[in-house]
RNA sequence: CGGAGCGUAGCUCAGCCUGGCUAGAGCACUUGGUUUGGGACCAAGACGUCGCAGGUUCAAAUCCUGUCGCUCCGACCA
């Protein structure tokens, strides 16, 4: 490709819309361009690197035994209502009208669409192990979307779908999956981290999330350098003591603090009490019904956790006017002592303690010398807590770490769950009828581009590696005059280049030096071919890698050098 | 949806508080010239419903009301 005759239109100025380094790459670089917010078009430029991307994903797909298909983005309601999801997925669920006037959605996922097909084409165990794939666009009505690519209202998506006949098979199929994954993501380039991830509301059993470690990422991960655990905060554990027996000292006294609402203010002078022998109590509906759950007060409530201890996803913070209907007093004030109206889920760190000051229930009052248990009657105990960093781990007690990452891939081992509710039912060896056991396996294969970038930058601009640049060589000559020996040169160097199939694009524009430069530094292209009069009457040009050091080299070895950077081929 | 901020040329922004001349700058773009190893220079030019609607006023980019859009912080996810 000549750089005249595409479209890059980089930019010298950020706009001011982006905020993470790789969005400001995107569009500085000319790879994809703004319609609207959430929604992109890609430029040449970024489309080609888009479809490397998808290339190693197909490749790697492929070769774990996965057939790829292509689903309809527009789907019938029907479905989603007897998966369950039409309820629990609609708020990220865009609906349309047809002329008709009758509802369809625009895809956010395939769970529903796969297993409908399988449960007319798979009837035997014979049939199975399958797994199929799809590379396409998904919809999400995102709350809000965020970082360019990162969190769109449309974007590429990889999904894969296992159907198997038992559970060692579909433990087998979760495997190959998890295997291509790290495949794909080191043939990427990216540094990821598989951790355990909580399974949220598409059910399941267990699952993994493939990691890229960044600052701007929109994920925490907890980990262990000592064993390798590794896990989403929102499933993370730690070996934090559960709770220190204590004697109960005296009975339960009220006290005034005027003006006391939270945690830190109690424990300040006049009062002195630490948060450790606080017992903080949140108020949350769930399926509107009021629950108390009760932590440490210098304990975080972990959500995720909360919705696996209730067993329902619909829950919600309580509202100020609730919780005071319920309890007499205002958020600040909140106790469970003595309250036997609403279920109390306690934190297992809260266990057995004693000598806790908690609210009265009467705002500008707390209580102290509360017991867990003579005082306070705990219905369910669970871990609800957030792991913090320094925790020791629950695997090896060495202190944990945390740090933030942006999610790629996303492995699930799913059971039954839509094989039963779509009937995708087989018949086994004994002749007995049975649900397909299913796993899903996603990759978001735009955001996977953009966090290339996110991880691989420097001051002037995009570092591509080789296996997903859009163009791996960019031939810079400083004279385009078409009967210069700079030029002709070049040319000579481009078609040698294209004739053994590497990509490489020929910047003939006639702009000066430092333009071409740091457009191609910003671009990225792995690698820089320069040919300027002065090498070149040495007889030489220079290779510059984009992350390297500047090489002169003679001018006719130019081809195999740059081959053989770019891994002999 | 809650909180914060911003909408002026393709991009980055000034002007707004304290209303008043023909609405500005840099980059990008067009033409001509000089340049040519790290985002050149000179000259001439083209580009604006000041987000939109209404109001106040002799007069609105500027003040008021509404509305739409975008960005950031929270809940959701690949």
């Amino acid at each position: 490709m000549r750089w005249s005759q595409t479209l890059i239109p980089t930019l010298k100025e950020t706009p001011a819309e982006a905020e993470i380094v790789s969005h400001k790459l995107l569009l500085r670089a000319g790879l994809i361009r703004k319609l609207t917010g959430g929604l992109y078009t890609f430029m040449p430029l970024g489309l080609r690197a888009l479809r490397k991307v998808e290339q190693i994903v197909r490749e790697e797909m492929d070769r774990a035994g996965a057939l790829e298909l292509l689903m309809p983005a527009l789907q019938p309601p029907d479905i989603w209502q007897q998966s369950g999801r039409y309820q629990a997925a609609s708020d990220v669920l865009f609906k349309v009208r047809d002329r008709a006037k009758k509802e369809w959605v625009l895809g956010p996922t395939h769970e529903e669409v796969i297993t409908t097909l399988v449960a007319g084409e798979i009837n035997s165990y014979r049939q199975m192990p399958k797994n199929f794939y799809q590379i396409q666009t998904k919809f999400r009505d995102e709350i809000r979307p965020r970082f360019g690519l990162m969190r769109a209202k449309e974007f590429i998506m990889k999904d894969a779908y296992s159907f198997d006949a038992t559970d060692e098979a579909a433990q087998a199929s979760y495997h190959k999956m998890y295997d291509a994954y790290t495949r794909i993501f080191q043939r990427c380039g990216l540094k990821t981290i598989p951790v355990e991830a909580d399974t949220g509301v598409m059910g399941g059993k267990f699952s993994h999330e493939f990691m890229v470690p960044a600052a701007t990422g929109e994920n925490e991960v907890v980990y262990c350098d000592a064993c390798g655990y590794a896990a989403n905060v929102e499933k993370a554990t730690s070996a934090v003591p559960k709770g220190e027996a204590r004697a109960a000292e005296g009975g339960v006294e009220k006290f005034a603090t005027p003006g006391v609402l939270t945690i830190e203010a109690l424990s300040k002078a006049p009062y002195n009490v630490t948060a450790e022998r606080q017992i903080k109590t949140l108020v949350y509906m769930a399926e509107s019904k009021i629950v108390l759950v009760l932590l440490r007060g210098d304990d975080q409530l972990n959500e995720a956790k909360l919705v696996g201890a209730l067993g329902t996803a619909t829950l919600r913070p309580a509202e100020a006017e609730e919780i005071f209907a319920a309890l007499g007093a205002h958020p600040g004030s909140l106790g469970a002592v003595g309250v036997t109206r609403f279920p109390v889920y306690a934190d297992e760190r809260l266990r057995d303690a004693a000598g806790m000051t908690t609210g009265a229930n009467e705002d500008g009052f707390h209580l102290r010398h509360v017991a867990i248990g003579r005082d306070i009657q705990v219905a369910h105990w669970a871990d609800l807590r957030l792991v913090q960093a320094g925790e020791p781990c629950s695997k090896c007690g060495k202190p944990l770490k945390v740090q933030r990452a942006i999610e790629v891939g996303h492995v699930f081992k799913l059971g039954t769950k839509y094989s039963k509710a779509l009937s995708a039912l087989f018949l086994d060896e004994a002749g007995k009828q049975q649900p397909a056991i299913m796993g899903c396996y996603g990759i978001g294969v735009t955001r996977t581009l953009q966090a290339v970038i996110e991880q691989s930058h420097d001051a002037n601009g995009i570092i591509w590696p080789i296996s997903v640049a859009p163009y791996t060589v960019c031939i810079t000559p400083l004279n385009v005059a078409p009967d210069s020996p700079v030029m002709q040169r070049a040319e000579q160097i481009y078609a040698a280049l294209t004739a053994r199939g590497v990509d490489v694009i020929l910047d003939d524009r006639n702009d000066r030096p430092g333009v071409k430069f740091k457009d191609s530094e910003l671009v990225g292209f792995p690698i820089r071919v320069g040919i300027g009069e002065k090498s070149l009457a040495k007889g030489e040009v220079e290779i510059k890698p984009r992350a390297g050091a500047l090489m002169p080299v003679k001018a006719e070895e130019a081809v195999e050098k740059v081959m053989a950077l770019l891994g002999g081929r």
